[in-house]
DNA sequence: AAAACGGGGGC
DNA sequence: GCCCCAGTTTT
């Protein structure tokens, strides 16, 4: 497989967006209300409730039910809210209000595993990290960048596969790709921009 | 390794 | 109406 024709292919069809320049604490909080929920439906429940509360300081004192308001078409919202504001007290007493860009502190906090922490790395900080999700763990496998069972065993061997400078590009790029054309099912290989490149593509027509 | 948390959207 | 979905934690 020829990486750097895969990336830059898929940054052609998928102009990549501004890592690094957003709050951390909004990409905080905002990826764990994401988690197994759909951006549309995240993105509207995070404007809700940082249109409220915009700082570690505010959430941290909101009030959980009314924080379960705001998000509760995220799913999984009782939980959500617990830890979102649990996030934000830590934040605030612990880290002076600032979210801290280390792997490490970023997995003790609650809801936050290694997606999460790596999102926040990559377009909170800019980090050269990957962020790998069930689309990337998918995609990954299908082109045979991979050959691994856990998120967890696809993240170390990309770390191996991929060249540094690519990395922060992962998730975005195999996010877009993976909802719309290489899907779980239903995947559209007719259409795909990187099939010659790919060992699983299915036959065309 | 598997269950549990959950409302929204596609079909 | 049924099934899947940008995970993490607990059993």
């Amino acid at each position: 497989m020829q990486i750097d024709a895969l990336i830059a292919r898929l940054k052609e069809q998928y102009p990549p967006g501004k890592f690094g320049s957003r709050d951390p604490f909004h990409v905080l909080i905002a990826t764990v209300l994401s988690q197994r929920t759909r951006d549309e439906v995240t993105d509207r429940a995070a404007d809700k409730l940082f249109s409220k509360y915009r700082t570690p300081e505010e959430l941290a004192c909101a009030d959980v039910r009314d924080i379960e308001n705001l998000i509760r078409e995220v799913g999984f919202y009782r939980v959500k809210a617990l830890r979102v504001k649990e996030i934000a007290r830590i934040i605030n007493n612990d880290y002076g209000g600032k979210v801290p860009a280390d792997i490490e502190a970023l997995l003790m906090l609650p809801g936050v595993g290694r997606k999460t922490a790596n999102c926040v790395l990559v377009y909170g900080f800019g980090k050269d990290e990957i962020a790998v999700d069930t689309h990337v763990h998918r995609i990954s496998n299908r082109l045979g960048l991979v050959s691994t069972k856990t998120p967890e065993e696809t993240e170390e061997e990309l770390r191996r596969v991929i060249p540094e400078r690519h990395w922060k590009y992962v998730n975005e790029l195999f996010v877009r790709f993976g909802q719309d054309i290489c899907r779980p099912a239903g995947r559209k290989c007719d259409q795909c921009p990187v099939s010659e490149l790919c060992p699983d593509k299915r036959k065309k027509q």
